[in-house]
This record gives C-alpha cells, sequence and structure tokens, in this order.
DNA sequence: TCAAAACTTGCACAGCGTGCAACAACCGTG
DNA sequence: CACGGTTGTTGCACGCTGTGCAAGTTTTGA
C-alpha cells in the first residue's frame, strides 16, 4: 500500500485517539445542542482533554465536526490513486467516487450535511475541506498525466467531478434522514448518475 | 429592470456608503500588511466607523474582503437572470458567465484569488460566496424550468458550471498578476474555452 | 536507565462577536 | 417647520476564541 515512513508507536495512537475522541465529542454534543451552539471547552471536557490540546488538534470547534467529511475525502483520493491508468480519465473517477459509498459511518456523512445546511461555519470547513480535497487530486492527475494537458482542462474536471459528486451526496442527504441497508447503493446510484451526466456534457435532462 | 421595492433614500446611499468605505478600508490594509495581519479595529478607524458598526455590515474581516467577489457573482447571477429563455441551458450560462468579465475592478478579482492561496478564512469566505451564488442560481433555472427537471440534474450542472468558471478565473489570475487592457478579453476566453470543455463532457483534453 | 524528543497543560493576553441601551440621523405627515 | 416614528450608530460589557510560552509529563531509542 501507499504507506508513507510509518513508526506505529505508542505516540501515533495515542495523537490517533485523541483526535477521534475530540470529534466524537463535538459530534455528540452538536446532536444533543445543535450545531453552533457549544463551546470549545465542553468539547475538550468531553473529550478528557484541556482546551489548549484542542486547539493543538483543531483551528475551531467546526473543523472537529468536520473530521469525517476530511476521512470521506480522503479515502476517495486514496482510491483513485490506486486507480489503474489506462483507462479514460472520467470513468476512472466514476468508479473511484462510486467505490467511496462503502466508507463507514455512511449515515453521519448525511448528517454532516444537513447540519452545515444551518450552520455557515460549517458549512465553510466543507467546501473548504472539498477544496483542498480539490487541490490534491489536481495534482494527482497531472502526475499521472505528465506535461501534456493544460492545467485548466485538469482543474475544470475535477472540479466538475467533484461537484457532481457534492451534488450527488446532497441530494442523498436530504431524502435519506435516517439510513439502512439500502442507503449505501441508494447514494452510490445518484452519485453515477450525477457523473454520467456530466460526462455526456449535460446534454439530456432525463 | 428587476428592482425590489427601493427607497432610494439618503438611508440607502449611506449604507452603500459605508459598506463601500468598509470594504475599501480592508482592501488597503491587506494591501500594505498582507491578508489576516490587521485586525478590525484597524479597518474600523480606516473607513471612519466604530468597532461595532463594522459588525453591523460584516460578519469578519474576511468577509469584508470578501465584498468584491459577492459583488461580482450578484452581477453574473443577473446577467443569468435577465437572459432569454429559449435557448439550450448550457449555451445560456456560457453566454452569461463569459459577459461577467465585463466587471468593474476586475484586477481586484484576480487580486483576491492570489490572496486566499494564503490565508484559509478569506479562502472559505470566497468558497462560502460561491456556494451561495450556485444556491440561488439552482433556484432560478428551477423556476424557469418548471418541476419536469430534477433536482440532481440541475444541482450537479450549476455546480459544475460554477466549479469550471472558477477554475477559469483562478488559471487567469496565476497568470495576470497585473491585469491590462487585453485580460478582460483574456478571461473571458478562459472562461469559455472551460465551460466548452463542460459541454463536451470533456472527451478533449485538447 | 537515562537523556532527548514529543506531547499536554495552565496561564496570560489580544482580539472577536454580540446583546443592550442610549443617542443621532432620517423620513413622512400635517 | 416641527415632531413623532423608524432606522442606523455607538460605547460598553461580557464570554469565547486562538496562540505564544514555559513548565510539566509521557514516549522513544540507545
Amino acid at each position: 500500500m501507499a504507506e508513507t515512513t510509518e513508526p506505529p508507536g505508542r505516540r501515533e495512537q495515542n495523537k490517533i485517539d485523541t483526535r477521534r475522541a475530540i470529534a466524537e465529542a463535538a459530534l455528540t454534543l452538536a446532536r444533543s445542542q445543535g450545531p453552533g451552539s457549544f463551546t470549545v471547552d465542553q468539547i475538550a471536557a468531553h473529550a478528557g482533554v484541556s482546551r489548549r490540546t484542542f486547539f493543538n488538534y483543531f483551528r475551531s470547534a467546526e473543523d472537529a465536526l468536520n473530521l469525517r467529511t476530511e476521512s470521506f475525502l480522503e479515502l476517495a483520493i486514496g482510491i483513485f490513486a490506486a486507480q489503474p491508468a489506462g483507462l479514460p480519465l472520467l470513468d476512472t473517477m466514476i468508479g473511484a467516487f462510486s467505490a467511496t459509498t462503502q466508507v463507514e459511518h455512511l449515515g453521519a456523512h448525511g448528517e454532516l450535511f444537513r447540519m452545515a445546511a444551518d450552520n455557515p461555519e460549517l458549512l465553510r470547513a466543507q467546501l473548504h475541506s472539498w477544496e483542498r480535497a480539490e487541490t490534491r487530486i489536481v495534482q494527482a492527475v497531472e502526475e499521472r498525466l505528465g506535461d501534456g494537458v493544460s492545467h485548466l482542462y485538469v482543474t475544470a474536471l475535477v472540479g466538475s467531478v467533484l461537484s457532481c459528486t457534492k451534488a450527488a451526496m446532497q441530494d442523498w442527504a436530504g431524502e435519506t434522514p435516517e439510513p439502512d441497508d439500502a442507503s449505501g447503493a441508494d447514494l452510490e446510484a445518484r452519485i453515477v448518475r450525477a457523473l454520467s451526466l456530466l460526462r455526456d456534457g449535460f446534454a439530456n435532462p432525463a
């Protein structure tokens, strides 16, 4: 796999656990009190950690909530990077993004989309996550394709793909308040549908 | 035109002026000290207004900087709304967005893109502006097309169009530090190019 | 076993964002 | 013009945010 020089000692594990605990605490508070109506001190207390340590891990309460989104996009990037290089680019991406629906805690992602609807800071954090993912995917694509392709082509393509994926997830989140066994397949279908529209140049409003 | 019940008294004008003055002060400070290294108090002082009044107009220093972006998107929405309804949707949008390059202070927009590159909060504010514009355009399109078209189709389409426009502007901003007479046409060409790629389903990396 | 490296914590401090109440500018009406 | 209602501005107070710093504590590797 693509392991970056990894000494999996106690330290690394502790940090991962702490990070998770903080994010979990934030999510719990957001569920019980509503997003945007709790303080960093509360999160820290729930996570069993000092206020100062919270800020060693996250820049804001919203960023902590946003860890789930971040990990989803991390997964998407990983899957895309592992894809074989022969196929047409757009088809490769359709395959990669439809596969991301097997991420854990799928329901929580929809939940976060819904929370962001009435919480500007959280929405901004999410948009930022997508933006950074976009940058990374653009880099990956340009490395894969070499110098022969224009930067504008790649950025427009990747941006559009992510926009369609986002639209599919939002659509899904809006209609799937309580996810069940089939909702993963449901989301996947929507992503494929949106990306197929893109491949067809949106010629057919179907 | 589409005037919303407008009593153009001294009050309205004062508010517009104040808003402009604050945004202008913020931009000046960002230019001289770099974005993110000045306080709201400084902006307020430069604008000849109290700190409290600043917060009556903007939610943060970055939002103040972002007024230019906001007005650009406002213009885009207006032009799109004024477009005749007969043509294919995507062609209508290509026309509308390429026409937005005639906005005032075009150079400042590129400047803001470049500032956002190393200022997370400003970047988030800009992304948020684009997101809200997307929502409004989606509404406009759905009103125009009626209930016959799927929500996913519209959101995916509008998201992609905006992504391509953004990509074009970023590309342009990166290569055009000091805009001259021709740079408006340059930007317009890039927007048309990116949106044409979209219409062709990105089939040809050209 | 021990010292260096990495992480946590408390503290202090500047700055942020907002509710509130007093004040000032503007508006329409008579 | 005058005057009351409406709308915008300002100062103040208060809690929360985000960060540098220095003193602890835990982990690491030798």
